[in-house]
DNA sequence: AATGAATGAGAATTCATTCAT
DNA sequence: AATGAATGAATTCTCATTCAT
């Protein structure tokens, strides 16, 4: 089994998914799935073996996409403040861009059916951002801290900027901008 | 005459919800929760009439336990800043302590299964920790934000604080105190 | 158990039980009759030994009540058509006024509850009834045939007639009289 | 492609359904039927929605099996009596034939789930026995009466001269044609 | 590879009956 | 005797997964 043919077949399932266990939680039937992806109900487990693995992959694909939305023409020489904005920016603009990738996050983080290893993957900081976090640890009440603190900081705190965003729309940018203050005082870099 | 519906009864099948759904999600069977609070898989239902009855008010019965925590011993006439630590420190203090409470929230917020009703009893500030937030609304950076905008950043910040301190339990005063640094920084109140 | 104190209890009970199996057939719970009856779950259990008890004594009951309804009055020195339409007119008669024993009737007939004696007491022919009809099978196309295949028509017909009575309120007589001749037509007395 | 849903299997079930009805009411688990037909619990489900489904298609079946038989060969052209005859004898002989049928049709007619619609479809009179019966309503004692009427007398003397061909099979052929006699009688066509 | 029917292990309830009060 | 909570077996239906086509 799961021996793909199809790419777009594949994405079709994720793509499903997404819409599926974002409305309905992860306890979505696979049936369901399909049928939204247009598939047949054993073609999903062609290209996934079972639903955990399902699970599974669609939580890298979810992070994956949330990465790269950060890392996009990403300031790697700019000042600290440059690419903090950068990579807040990224990370509110896909949330509201991608209001299910959101939801799902949400259901699979509280899944159980995540292994342990794949959610260290997704959760672990990457690329420029790294650094960043890094950077941002120095000085400043939090640097004491584990390095991973900001970088959960930052995603809690883009986390309810979203929330609010998707409250009051036409405010997006405001909040972004107010949201991104917080955070930044937050770390005490005012 | 007859039995009386007995509240330790009650109770003892909130925390087995508790534990079980903590653990496995919200799709964990009930047959598993009676048997974990030691009764009859049909009792359950004398006191929940549903699955989904049974999940409100678990939502609604967390949800009064972090409140009361952050009540408790609640300095009204203190500073702002006296009473933004007390409120804070009682949520993570509580969430310290109840791990299993924090984690059947996580689940529950994600639920289908909870009435939009009885998410808004749930999250609605209270007290005189609502008093506070509007009053760190002023000035600074949030100062035109939505007046929950504060509880969100707190909660989501507080929530972050609480994870690490799970990981790092000795150093849970240092988390506690950075964090709530972080929070007051964010808030524009240095 | 099965200790009866009032008799008024018994029989709020057997009304409640027609009723609702009326209603909702006999798979209708025994809760829902004790409600309906005023009385707590249990008590129904000590006029009853069993659910099964219940129906065969409510069987009974309303047999009972029918043949009742087709004596009172019974012209036994009257001419073979009078005691036959006596007996009809006592049958639709007893029908329109109690659909609801009717339908139990009709839900208990096919019950598998019901034990074999209780249906052959129940629908023995009886009194100057029984008579009648078989004076009624002498001479004529049935002669021959079992004693109780007129009694068997007649409450066919009956049937048939009530239904129809239901239907139409208004004609009721015209479909006591029309039936009756169809019947008396039927066995050939004409 | 994919295995294609078999009509025997749908068969298989509805037979299974008949039997098991016939024998213990529709109350009767599912799962019960689904080991009559051969097949697993689960794919009594994919032939049928739900127990009322199937309740209401076995219904439908049942009668459509009985109309047939009250059809075949139906001399279109005869006299009213030799209509009469046929369509009685169609229906005697197929009850005698058919226990089970008659015996799910009683269970099924008073059953709860069985939809108006459906008990409406399955009673309207059909084909030739439609002008028959309006035929035999005129002139009689039933002239005045609802056209239904007469079916309805004609089925209940038919299930009555049944029943008794069942208690003595023997003379199955002398109730039929007594019966028949007495039904002729009953519309006063002597 | 794709399809969707087949499978049977659950899952949430229901309910007759028992039993503590 | 009356009450209604407690029990757990039984019931309908769901669903991940397999497999014939």
């Amino acid at each position: 089994m799961a021996r793909p043919r199809s790419e777009d077949k594949r994405n079709a399932i994720l793509d499903a998914a997404t819409k599926v266990f974002a409305e309905q939680g992860t306890s979505a039937p696979t049936a369901r799935i399909a049928r939204q992806a247009g598939v047949a109900e054993g073609t999903l487990f062609t290209y996934f073996e079972s639903k955990d693995v399902l699970l599974n992959e669609l939580y890298l694909t979810v992070k994956a996409g949330l990465r790269e939305a950060m890392l996009v023409d990403y300031p790697q020489k700019g000042s600290l403040r440059e690419r903090a904005q950068h990579a807040w920016n990224g990370y509110v603009n896909w949330g509201v861009v991608h209001p299910e990738g959101r939801k799902v996050m949400a259901q699979l983080t509280v899944s159980t059916g995540i292994t342990d290893e794949v959610k260290a993957t997704g959760s672990a900081p990457f690329g420029g951002v790294q650094d960043m976090l890094r950077e941002a640890m120095t000085k400043g009440v939090l640097r004491e801290m584990a390095p991973a603190f900001v970088g959960a900081l930052m995603s809690a705190m883009a986390e309810a900027t979203i929330t609010f965003i998707e409250r009051e729309p036409k405010r997006a940018e405001a909040y972004r901008a107010a949201g991104f203050e917080a955070f930044w005082n937050a770390i005490g870099k005012s």
